[in-house]
DNA sequence: CAAGATCCTGATCGTTTGATTAGGATCGTC
DNA sequence: GACGATCCTAATCAAACGATCAGGATCTTG
């Protein structure tokens, strides 16, 4: 993916750097405006280049969106991956918890994820489409299959996986997605370690006990 | 708030009823598509009538705003206000467990509730205030201490009700919120009445216990 | 049934949008 | 040290946006 200075292929190294800026603030404006709120001058001005210059590196809005939405689940395979591999030949439950956990802890740190999700899921369209097949598919099966594997021991509440799955996805990133709703409403700020880490004793206490 | 006939108020009938057929249509309209998404023309075509029709009974596309998410909040508390006198002597823990049940159906019936408020209070803006002040404050307030006399008795997780709400709230709503992606990723549909049922089921089973 | 208020539409305004164009600046390469 | 590829910008395009305006249709009132 990272076209890196490979044979013959010279890339000059601001080429890199600029394009990872204009996916950054893309990936914010995109997550707090929706696609269509979010305005290729804004994303621009954020990334300290001008609005042309996103049509050189990105053919269109739409692939800008798709570069950046790419970039944010690579970012969470990786987090969730590297977690698991940490954790070979632990019991399943366990493993299970700290994964929640470590989702829990990747949604406080980037609110752009279910935020993404819920602009574009909630509507059929062509970026849904896109998005569930390459992304949340694999990340639900896998899911939902090591979460009934946990149900046939008792290990995890016996309601159908689907439920589960979103009462997990709900319950765990809402408050990070509303942070600004939450500072100003119950006065915490979401972003606090101390925070995250109350909310994720919450959410994994309530799902597989304590 | 609804004009009716009144004294000297002389209102059509039909104004009214394409009032009425405007709001809906703005409100899943901008619930979908976010406020920037939702264009006035398409408004008007989901009601039947023409663009500047929305700016003679609206003064601009932001008080249209206002009045479609009014609407959804007058429901709402219309529908939690008489759940709760139909409980009068009730024993507290059953009413907090019925009116999470009934909020669930709601959030079932009406996903631009959750939808909306996703939608703007993920970033500080005017529209974040008056949303906040004016419809969410009283709810969280209400709710929370709700729930605090549950807490101190043991009925419910000890855990600080900031968290418990944003569990309460993300839990709740998200299945039907992402209930396109729902459908396709799980096979089901999440309006279905019995799915809402086990999805109430579920959520109150881990809030209250069974 | 004339007069006036009410409800609604077609045409059009100035802005802003995503995208294109032509060209300038900066680098590695021969 | 000229050359060509790469990276970036100023100027501009057609399309779509929210809003306005003049006027037509429909009802109520005297």
């Amino acid at each position: 993916m990272a076209q890196m200075a490979a044979a013959g292929r010279t890339v000059r190294p601001s080429a890199d750097a600029t394009r990872e800026r204009i996916l950054a603030a893309a990936l914010d404006l995109f997550s707090e405006l929706s696609f269509d709120g979010a305005t290729t001058r804004e994303i621009a001005a954020r990334a300290g280049v001008t609005q042309p210059l996103l049509n050189y590196h990105f053919s269109s809005k739409d692939e800008l969106w798709r570069a950046a939405v790419d970039g944010l689940f690579e970012a969470l395979n990786r987090a969730l991956s590297e977690r698991e591999l940490g954790l070979r030949g632990v019991d399943e439950l366990t493993v299970a918890r700290l994964l929640v956990r470590e989702f829990i802890y990747f949604s406080a740190a980037n609110p752009q994820l279910h935020r993404v999700i819920t602009q574009e899921c909630k509507t059929d369209g062509p970026r849904m489409d896109w998005l569930v097949e390459r992304h949340i598919r694999p990340l639900y099966e896998t899911t939902t299959e090591r979460l009934a594997r946990l149900a046939r021991n008792g290990h995890v509440p016996d309601i159908p996986m689907a439920h589960l799955y979103y009462i997990i996805t709900g319950a765990g990133p809402t408050m990070f997605v509303l942070a600004p709703e939450c500072r100003r409403l119950a006065g915490i700020d979401p972003q606090a370690p101390e925070v995250v880490e109350a909310h994720a004793d919450a959410v994994t206490a309530l799902i597989f006990g304590r």
